[in-house]
DNA sequence: ATGAAAGCGCTAACAG
DNA sequence: CTGTTAGCGCTTTCAT
């Protein structure tokens, strides 16, 4: 059993014949030190390969220089994206993120918000489990003593900050694009409706089409997953219809895929039968066959955005009620929708 | 600024009217205590929403209950599948795992080496930066005080655990299969030299092709850097060739997703004008058209079985030398690599 | 069964 | 410029 009997700063200090004050002051800076006693310490700081406890350290200053941020997919492209962006502000700014992955278990979610708060982060960059309310241990949270920021959820009651993505807008874009080329029964599958992204990525459809003045067929809305089984089974049933619709779209990226393959399954070419469009954009989109048209949203800002936004209120600079930032997706349009043989208009 | 003045032992035991001692062995079922202070406690554990300070009982136990994991890139499918399989042991066994992403630069592995060990993690997870001779910090590294187990990596230098993907046997099955399917001419993307798997990936090549007393053509061997960008351009290099493979050898998932599009823009069929088969697979290469071929990883249990070696370092149960352990691939076979109307033989 | 007290490794007054 | 010292919040003998 390893004894982790690793060297400290007292042992420092007894072989550079200093004070620990004075291996403290060196290794922080915190104090001018002679450069003699100072090459002394860092000598002995190398020989021994000493690094400082930091558990200690936070211990005595209230500081952990650490954020935890929880996903509930790590395998899903999109959150590995949107880690890299808060990864990035983090870093720079000298603090250690530190991920947590939750398989969309809210057991699990609470307990890497226990292990988080316990292990005195300083912060939390929170994608919780779709739900429709805020989870038990997020309302009873103090945000006074750990700053929180949600990101692509949500939850107005909890006096948190939240970065968002416009996924009405997006989904309306994306939608009013394919209306627009001339498709006139586009079908949608969404994720689960207890998700407010998902809600307003149905909404975004519902609003394209009113304003083109065509009605919400029910039969062409179905609800998905989010995950690749889901995604095929439901484009089937949508392109089983006795009035086939000529575009579907897909709420994420995942469906998306497994729409393509339940378009070739039914002996069908994308986009000449049907056009495709994802919410969520992957960068395989760009080279399989055909290229597939996606809503991108800005993962990789919308990381960066929220460690910003909690640096900000972990250092004071920020403070007050909670804000909300609302960041813009991109329609990339490539061939999965281009303009078929189709048009009724 | 959040002053982070959370409840401490100190005033739950004032306020259930016990020691601080009391606090911990309920906290911690580390003696009896009456049923009367035990509920005494926990009433007030739960009303201030008390959450014991894991640094300072880390501190004082030298324990803390962490493993510190390094990738290289967080981007790639292939490392989340090993991240979910080392997290699934370790949270049964009450650890928390803590990831960092290194993008392939040396300066932040060395940098979350640093903070691992300052943390003082129990254990760690290594997936190095791709180099010929293991990196100097790690050299240093004394692990008896912080076992390592390496993943993929392999530094016989170093007394430190390996868990390895048997890279050599897979591509040599890979390969073989091409060759007993009638391909005599078959291109290798492989991936950077100095990438100890990326040359036994390229030794399974050659070996292949001694076992059916086939020459090795240099002029079919090419170096790719593990990314998209490679991976097309060096597929069309050997699709450009004046004597042009039947078949493709791509040693990563994303250059094997550009050698499909490379190989559709120089208006080529697969698996009909050129065979593609990929090392490492992805889910969505069941989905995509033709769906690939692929020599899958244990990536989940390459995680997983790291971990395990890594607890019973931890725990003390295994000592002495260090271990390796091999883990099988699975060849998958799928429509890229079909016999087209391509037979020599 | 419960509590008093020492100490984990560090930092930060404060003194000199 | 350098050292002494008192904690940070917990666990853990050791008494009682």
């Amino acid at each position: 059993m390893p004894l982790n009997v690793m060297a400290n700063a007292k042992q420092i200090a007894v072989l550079a014949r200093v004070s620990t004050a004075t291996v403290s002051h060196v290794l922080n800076n915190s104090a001018n030190v002679s450069p003699k006693l100072r090459e002394r310490v860092l000598k002995v700081v190398r020989d021994l390969n000493y690094h400082p406890n930091t558990l200690a350290r936070s211990l005595k200053t209230r500081k952990s220089n650490t954020v935890g941020m929880v996903i509930t997919d790590i395998t899903n492209a999109f959150y590995p994206a949107v880690v890299r962006g808060a990864e990035d502000v983090l870093i720079r700014e000298g603090y250690t993120l530190v991920v947590g992955n939750t398989d969309g278990d809210a057991k699990k979610e609470e307990a890497y918000y226990r292990t988080f708060v316990a292990k005195r982060v300083d912060g939390l960059l929170l994608i919780t489990c779709p739900t429709e309310y805020p989870p038990a241990y997020l309302a009873r949270h103090n945000p006074e003593e750990t700053p929180v920021v949600l990101i692509n959820r949500d939850y107005p009651s909890l006096r948190a900050d939240a970065v968002l993505a416009d996924h009405l807008e997006g989904s309306r874009q994306a939608v009013s694009y394919l209306l627009d080329s001339g498709h006139r029964r586009v079908g949608i599958v969404t994720g689960p409706a207890q998700h407010v992204s998902s809600r307003q990525r149905l909404r975004g459809y519902e609003e394209a089409l009113r304003d083109h003045a065509l009605p919400v067929r029910p039969e062409l809305i179905r609800e998905g997953r989010f995950d690749i089984k889901s995604g095929y089974d439901q484009t089937k049933a949508l392109l089983a219809l006795p009035e086939r619709p000529t575009a579907v779209f897909l709420c994420n990226a995942p469906m998306a895929m497994a729409a393509l393959r339940a378009i070739f399954d039914a002996a069908l070419r994308c986009p000449e039968d049907v056009a495709l469009v994802s919410f969520d954009d992957l960068e395989w989109f760009d080279l399989i066959q055909p290229r597939i048209t996606a809503v991108a949203q800005p993962a990789y800002n919308l990381g960066a955005t929220a460690a910003e936004i909690l640096l900000k209120r972990i250092s004071g600079q920020l403070t007050g009620p909670p804000c909300r930032s609302v960041l813009e997706t991109q329609l990339i349009i490539r061939e999965s929708s281009h303009w078929g043989h189709f048009r009724e208009t």
